[in-house]
DNA sequence: TGTACATCAGTGAACGCGCGTTCACTGATGTAC
DNA sequence: TGTACATCAGTGAACGCGCGTTCACTGATGTAC
């Protein structure tokens, strides 16, 4: 369901749409041996197993264990961004409350996903390095979040250190894009603010304190849209 | 040197004394062996084979693998209090300084440990449950943040849904104080604020965004101490 | 429509590896009289 | 100071396990004429 495969599968032959079927669910066991027993528990020889397959089927489907974890992660930094965007429609609602919405969805999808979650945000894979179009995928989700932060109050007429060293960020990723200066940062604080509360509420670091992670998560956000410019010292 | 061991070795019997500094090398091995491979790597077999020693020698000192993480987690978490509260000496300096000094031990101590960072606060190994006294390391650090906010203008006189959950944490973890009902809120506020910035510089996703992590990290814990209340919706 | 060839998914055997954990034991260190 | 006994660190063999990955191969599916 938040699996991003199935819409791709038309328009091939039939040898294609085999493959394609089998590759997604080799990745669909993995993503369960990762909910049910983490990043360590994932294992070839297991997957096939279960596929009904011998182990060194999978190698062609994957070129290697990390070749797996590429696709997972990739995967998921593509669906999380999907799901916050579809759940922020084009519907002429104001920016404080589309970027609620967008907050919102993040934290729906790292509760429902929490696994997957972890995977791309949590303890990185030693010897691992993210291919490049992995950080474009992370970015998409900050897209829409941009726009909207454009349109609220500004925080300040003037850049400081922070602004000056983010300015290239937004050439790069968005060229041609004439946002206020303290758009990108306010964007970042933004995800920082999302990934503190939701990061320890998924490792269950709230769980003993009693109190509900909503409420915390709601603040946070509130705060950062209403948020007043902070010189950083 | 952030290790706490070597402190409570005197007064005991030669053989404690040996326990003790077995025990203590097994550790520091299995946290270079944590930083090197991962939570993964770390093997009681090779931790021995390094110690000169065979394998089944490690369980005269622990009972098992799940038992030395256990041991691992709590030192963490009891070695990071100790070093934010070491760094925040009783020199009669104002609240909102030595918040920011708990704040910059806090992410110091991450980078310079961030694999026992991400062991207590990155992805929860499956199957382990943290004993009752982990908890309460964990909140040791928070003990003099709360003083310090405790100190700082107030957020507004009525409290909310969320401070009204917070109480009993108050009461329970700290008999007797009396603190403003808007306090707890944002000590809390100042961990996740503290955490989001440092778990996600520490996982190496701000690398590719060429800004310095420090000035994000400070923006955040000045706006913390300057913030105003935010209703949560 | 039928034949010849190319592609490619999957097999089975094998390699080499390290893992956590148990158990009965040896031998050194410590303790009591 | 010396002897008898208890404690306990560490050994070596063994159990059972699963892992990723390679390689030469079979046999089914697809393609070209």
């Amino acid at each position: 369901m938040l699996s991003r495969e199935a819409a791709n599968v038309a328009t091939s032959t039939p040898r294609e749409r085999y493959r394609a079927q089998n590759q997604q669910e080799a990745k669909a066991i993995a993503l369960s041996q990762l909910a049910e027993s983490g990043p360590a528990g994932v294992s070839l020889n297991a997957i096939a197993k279960q596929m009904g397959l011998t182990g060194p089927a999978l190698y062609r489907y994957f070129g290697s264990r990390e070749d797996l974890f590429t696709e997972l992660i990739s995967d998921s930094y593509e669906d999380l961004a999907d799901f916050a965007i579809a759940n922020d429609p084009e519907d002429g609602a104001d920016p404080a409350t589309r970027l609620r919405r967008l907050a919102r969805a993040y934290r729906a999808w790292a509760l429902a996903e929490p696994h997957r979650y972890l995977l791309i945000y949590g303890t990185p894979m030693v010897g691992y390095s993210a291919p490049a179009h992995t950080t474009r995928s992370a970015y998409r989700m900050m897209v829409p979040a941009l726009r909207h932060l454009a349109l609220l109050p500004p925080l300040g007429p003037e850049a400081d250190e922070l602004d000056r060293q983010l300015k290239p960020l937004i050439a790069d990723r968005e060229p041609g894009a004439d946002y206020p200066p303290t758009v990108m940062r306010r964007g970042i604080a933004f995800w920082v603010r999302m990934h503190g509360v939701v990061s320890l509420e998924v490792a269950g670091h709230f769980t003993q304190m009693g109190f509900d992670p909503a409420l915390l998560f709601e603040a946070e956000v509130t705060e950062l849209i209403k948020g007043t410019r902070t010189s950083y010292m």
